[in-house]
DNA sequence: TTATTTTGTGTAAAAAATACACATTTATTT
DNA sequence: AAATAAATGTGTATTTTTTACACAAAATAA
């Protein structure tokens, strides 16, 4: 919050003086007024058998029964946002060190049933086969975005929002590794990319251009259990990619 | 928020079932406790003498005495976020019609003194000449952003933060057509990006990227009071840029 | 052994980005 | 009126990047 705080915007400014407002006064403004709940929910995207899917847990609310929702919580009187949502994932997917970043606040007035709900939206990005036991009964699903229709809450805007941010997101920044093995086969890394924009990509095109930049390791395996002849295996060096990485690419829109 | 409220994360989760929470339990939980202060700052960029300028006011707290700090002001019980942010401008610079976009929230527990207060923070980019007579002697002032030091509060990280985002997003998006008048050179619109990016750019080709993108319309005019030969004047054709904007760019880290 | 499937690879063409210099226009100075 | 100063306006050659496209080799399954 900044200092215009005290400057009083409405008609009924009077008794406000513009400066010498004390820290204590401020305080009892802060504490006393225009408090709202603020959650953070998540957007947890996964891929599995070449799709790219969501995971949503059923809505217990009435009004919103046989509704989907998003995994989110209250933010806690003394927790930061970012610790916030990593408290949520673990709890649902027993797993620290996720990819997790910020996306958007929603905080229209009438979003929320129960009053006024600020969210923070943040999106995560998990390897599926690396958490089906966690996921128990607990009334989640790995939701394939296409089937997506009606959420609870304003869950879809939400979730459409962090999809429109993980297609661009993933064409300038390493993230998608986050939701394959960490030794992927090409093919593999294609069939994310291609499920992610939901575009078919040139085969020779795509390695050339992931070869070039030259952030694949080449660990000696091949793949395992595949009925045909297998690939090689890669992992990404995000050591590399941390000394290399672009800064920007050009003025293009 | 998502379902997961009701799921009790913290040890002492004994007495809520995990199904069948009402909407009133619901609403007493979001109106007792986990309630914060938000507010919302306006980083509000502008663009003169070829300088990249950011609208800051004096911070009157004595803790902050003698910093300068972003334009704010806590959230309305009643007031949706976009709304708050857009009430903060127009009472500081007169204007409706401001290019707006949300950036990020910072919420840190620490990070007001006057207890947790999370913000909302958005970015606006005005036209300096436009609005000079609104600023009075508000205790504002437009601050080139080289000579930013320290800020009150965490505005300095913000500040950055939303520095950060400018740099990448006027390359992706027209945003940069805000800071000048509707009228404008050439000469003018690329002595903003090489202020906004910090670097030099080549006279000809940076024409040519613009003439291409077709988004320029020559309106037949020219400079005025210019000591020199005076340039042609353009407008931005926004319904143009609508129509044909770019979806993607292609992979590229 | 044959058939099937997928991997792995290179080149030519088109498009985009870059580097680079000079004549023209206007205002200012003498 | 002429000369000067300062910025505009323009094109081409080179390099880099993107795109389109086909066939032989490897492994499995029948």
């Amino acid at each position: 919050m900044g200092s215009e705080a005290f400057i009083m915007p409405t008609k009924k400014s009077g008794t406000a003086t513009k400066n010498g407002k004390t820290l204590k006064g401020l305080q009892t403004e802060v504490q006393s007024i225009n408090r709202v709940a603020l959650s953070v929910d998540c957007v947890i995207f996964g891929f599995d058998e070449n799709k790219l899917k969501v995971l949503l847990i059923r809505s217990d609310l009435k009004k919103y029964q046989s509704k989907w929702s998003l995994l989110g919580d209250l933010v806690k009187p003394e927790e930061d946002l970012d610790a916030s949502a990593y408290r949520i994932l673990k709890q649902r997917t027993g797993l620290n060190d996720l990819y997790l970043e910020q996306v958007h606040t929603f905080g229209e007035v009438g979003r929320h049933p129960a009053g006024r709900v600020v969210t923070v939206v943040y999106c995560s990005l998990i390897n599926i086969q690396n958490h089906r036991l966690k996921i128990l009964d607990n009334e989640l699903h790995w939701h394939e975005i296409e089937s997506l229709t009606d959420l609870a809450f304003d869950h879809k805007r939400i979730f459409d929002t962090c999809y429109a941010w993980l297609q661009k997101r993933v064409q300038e920044h390493p993230l998608g590794f986050s939701l394959l093995p960490s030794k992927f086969s090409l093919r593999e890394l294609q069939n994310l990319y291609e499920a992610i924009l939901n575009i078919k990509l040139d085969r020779r095109n795509f390695r050339k251009k992931f070869f070039t930049m030259d952030f694949l390791v080449d660990i000696n395996e091949v793949e395992q259990d595949v009925p045909h002849r297998p690939g090689k295996l890669y992992k990404f060096d995000y050591e590399k990619y941390e000394k290399k990485k672009k800064k920007w690419s050009g003025i293009d829109f």
